[in-house]
This record gives C-alpha cells, sequence and structure tokens, in this order.
DNA sequence: CGTATTTTGACTGAAGTTGATTGAATCTGT
DNA sequence: ACAGATTCAATCAACTTCAGTCAAAATACG
C-alpha cells in the first residue's frame, strides 16, 4: 500500500466531499496525475460508497453529507435494511437524538409513523419528520453546513448541553479499531456534544465503513453501546466489535 | 465551458423546485449550454417523473417538498411585493434576522442571490436559502411548531439570547394603536427575544393586519423602526403609524 | 541486489454528449 | 381562418469521456 495512493484518494475524497461535484479534468490538473489514474481512484472511492461517478467527474454521497439532492436519489439497499430495523428497536414514546447523515436520514423514514420525540441537528431530517403528526421535534440550531443541511458550531454545541436523552443515533465516516472518524471536525466537536447528552450511543453503519479512517477521530469504540451494520459485515469485524463491548446488531432483509 | 451532465440536471431540477416553472430560455442562458442541451436534459428530468414539460419549459411535479410549501404559493400579491422591496433595502453583506411567516418568507425570498447572513428560526426559509451559495445561515432551534415550522421554546429563546443583529424582520397576527399582536404566547415570547437581539425591529404587514388585534400582546408601536407595507393601506392608518416615529415605506408594485 | 507486485501513464476503439440544422407541430395576433 | 413566429422532435457530425490493455516506472520484499 503506497502512503501517496492513499492519500491522494483521502484528499480527492475531501475535495469532491466540499464541493459536491468535481469534474474529472479539474482533478487531474489539481493533482498533477493522468487521467487514468484519477480515473482509477474514482472508481475505487465508487466501489466502497462513497462517491457517485459521472460523466465527466464524480459526486459526493458518503455519510454526514446529505445534499438535498439526495432526496431524488435512492439510498443504497444496505442504508434501507438498517433505517427499518433500527426504527423498529425503538420503543414507542421514547425521546432520541438524531445525527445528521444518510444513514440517519433513512432511520427517520423507517420513524414514520411512530410516536416519538426526537431532537435533530439535520434540516433534511426536520424536513421529513416535520409533518409527522405523531412525532414532536425538537430542532438543533447553529450555523447550517451549506448543502448538507446539518446545524454546527457553537450555537448547536450549548444547546446540546441542555439536552438529556437516553439514546442518541449516530452515523459516522470510518470505523477502525481505534474508534469513529468522521471528515469534518466541525462536524465531530458537535458530534462528541452528543455523546454526552446521550445515556446509550447507537451507530449506524454499513460495511463498507469498517476499516476506513478519516481526518478527524470522534471517539474511542468503547464509547459505543451498540452498532447496527448490514449483513456484508466480515466475521473478523465482528470479533472486533464484539470484543470492544458492543452489541452487534446485524441488519437483514 | 462545458458542465457536468449530471450537476446540470440536479441544478436545473433545483431551479424548478424553487421556481415552480423555468422557460427553457431562460434555462439555457442560465447555464450557458445550448437549447438542445437543455431539452434533452428536460426530457430526461420529465422521464424519471420529477417534472412535467410543458411549451416553454417545465413545471415542478415532484413529491410534495413540504407541507409548508404550498404557502408561498399561495402567498398574495401584496405580500411578494412587500418581499420583494424589503430584499432590496438591505445592504449586502448584513446580517438580519428572520421571524417566521408568510410575509418573511416572500422577503427570504426576495433574497436570493444576495450575499447575506440569516438567521431564522423558521424551517420554511431554512428551506429555501440553505442552498443558496452566497447566504450564510444560521438556525435558531428549538421545539418545532408543528403547523408553521418554527421552531419555539426555551431552545430557542436561549440561542437568541446568544445572538446580536443590526435588523430583525418581523411578520405579525395583527397592529392596532396599542401595538403588535400574535396568536401564539409561545411565538410572542420567542419574538421578544427577537426585539432584544436587534438594534433596529422592521416589521412586514399586509394592508389586511392593521385594526386587527390578536390573543397575545408583543409590542408597542414605540419598539417599531420600520414597517413595509402594500399600497392598501388607508391614510389614517399611515397617519397612525408616521406619528409613532415609525418610518413607513410603501411597497408599490 | 534482484525479483514480484503494485501503480502509473499512454493508447485504443467504443460509447456518450453536445450544438447545429432540419422540417413539422403548435401558438399568437389579427 | 390565416400568416408569422415560436417551439418542438429527429438527425447528424464533431467532440469528449469511457473501459480495457499494455509496457514502463515505482515500490515491496526476500
Amino acid at each position: 500500500m503506497s502512503m501517496i495512493l492513499d492519500q491522494r484518494r483521502d484528499e480527492i475524497l475531501q475535495v469532491i466531499e466540499q464541493q459536491g461535484f468535481v469534474s474529472l479534468q479539474d482533478l487531474v490538473t489539481r493533482f498533477g496525475a493522468s487521467e487514468s489514474t484519477v480515473r482509477r481512484d474514482l472508481e475505487h472511492l465508487d466501489g466502497i460508497g462513497q462517491i457517485r461517478r459521472t460523466r465527466g467527474g464524480a459526486a459526493y454521497t458518503g455519510e454526514s453529507i446529505t445534499p438535498f439532492e439526495e432526496r431524488f436519489r435512492s439510498a443504497s439497499r444496505e442504508k434501507q435494511t438498517i433505517g427499518k430495523v433500527v426504527a423498529d428497536l425503538i420503543p414507542p414514546g421514547e425521546t432520541i437524538l438524531l445525527d445528521g447523515g444518510t444513514t440517519t436520514l433513512e432511520v427517520a423514514r423507517g420513524l414514520v409513523g411512530k410516536a416519538l420525540q426526537v431532537v435533530t441537528n439535520s434540516l433534511p431530517i426536520a424536513n421529513l419528520l416535520a409533518q409527522q403528526p405523531n412525532i414532536e421535534l425538537i430542532l438543533i440550531g447553529g450555523y447550517l453546513y451549506p448543502r448538507t443541511g446539518v446545524a454546527l458550531g457553537p450555537l448547536a454545541e450549548s444547546a446540546l448541553r441542555e439536552v438529556h436523552v437516553p439514546r442518541v443515533i449516530m452515523g459516522t465516516g470510518g470505523i477502525t479499531e481505534k474508534g469513529l472518524f468522521n471528515s469534518n471536525t466541525l462536524l465531530v466537536q458537535c458530534e462528541r456534544m452528543m455523546l454526552e447528552a446521550a445515556k446509550e450511543v447507537w451507530v449506524v453503519a454499513d460495511s463498507s465503513k469498517f476499516g476506513k479512517s478519516a481526518l478527524a477521530h470522534l471517539c474511542e469504540l468503547s464509547k459505543v453501546t451498540r452498532m447496527i451494520v448490514d449483513a456484508g459485515l466480515s466475521d473478523s469485524w465482528r470479533e472486533v466489535i464484539r470484543g470492544a463491548g458492543i452489541e452487534l446488531t446485524i441488519a437483514e432483509t
């Protein structure tokens, strides 16, 4: 594994995350690599589900970024299953804290029709649940991170300080033995406050996230109470997760 | 200057979603693409059911965005003109605090394309402005009042305590010589915090609001710096408003 | 040091996209 | 109902981007 290669792919991912869309030519000039190389990088990032290739470039689809166009696309089947399973695990009448992200958005979809109190800093999730008569929605405010629709920053953090809930349901950018990662430091800071606000920490992640780290370290595995993952998770990773004292739920179709 | 296919189609979809309808020529000049290309894009978006093609352009047919959406479709012409006039009165680069409501939503529509910092507790306004690249959006969180999509309650109030802006732009339920009124005590409480947070208080109201009171008294007329009203306002009311030391702006078509 | 493996950049024909150009269909004003 | 204008679908050639292949370069490893 060449260091240069991984580094370049990480940086490409960051560029795509920041801009939402990037043309292949842009990446070629930006990194001084050949078309073929960049094309292979995009192919790889598409393979692990972090981006979606389009003719002429690529678009971001990874966690923690929920462009509003996302509503027109369908999330991966894995994420949908995870969303349904998690929603069924939550007892009616509860209060839950819902992190932003594509997987948690699927959880929110699963919650439709239930009687719950939901706290979230995600605009897309708020839009989805605001229409639900049985759901009482509490919005965490703050600086609205463009294109992602997630409220972050000092306002969000001080609002989270006043909130206490039995569970938080979080998405993540990557999971390794060292813990959870996300791609944005501002986001990680806010997610730390979420961890503080909740007794139990549930993490939803599709299996492509395992073994992937990202820019910012969020927390140790020991902070996590429960993980809900799709059936594609390897046996060795199941061992690691259970070995860390985490209750592992596999979301089957 | 060619553009990635998917990106252009997404942006076209966003434009149509926001405006309800666009002409083909408008899209051609906006994206600098040829008629043929735009026409093919519309054909595609029609094919996947997100828009409906019409002669000369296209209309939005996607799943209803939010239940609040219909509110601004049915906004009266008076409110629309007020919105445009107010938006033109705001110098670029400013920070404004935007109250919730149908008239302020029209103000927000007028702000599209400007470079501003906007603070709001209204979910519909946040949805409208979150996608604008030149607008930095700060969301006031809190309990989301279901009917109107406005964040209220203690969380909203403590967030507003940390905010200071040169102007707040407020809607209102009714105006009499005794001051401003609104129909909801929780809302009024929150709006009082907005008054505290701003140096200048601008009130937008269509002329039908004058002479009407409502459940909860918000503040005296003396708190208001400026009012923007449609041309239907009677001379006697104009006297009353100016007599209270308020700068009165009549929004003409 | 030499060999195996991975990564890279150039090249290819294939496939997709674009803008211009047609004549047909539709709209508008009289 | 008519003429003129606009919009449309269909087609085509130029252009761009694509996946696949191969050999050179870089790296890993014994």
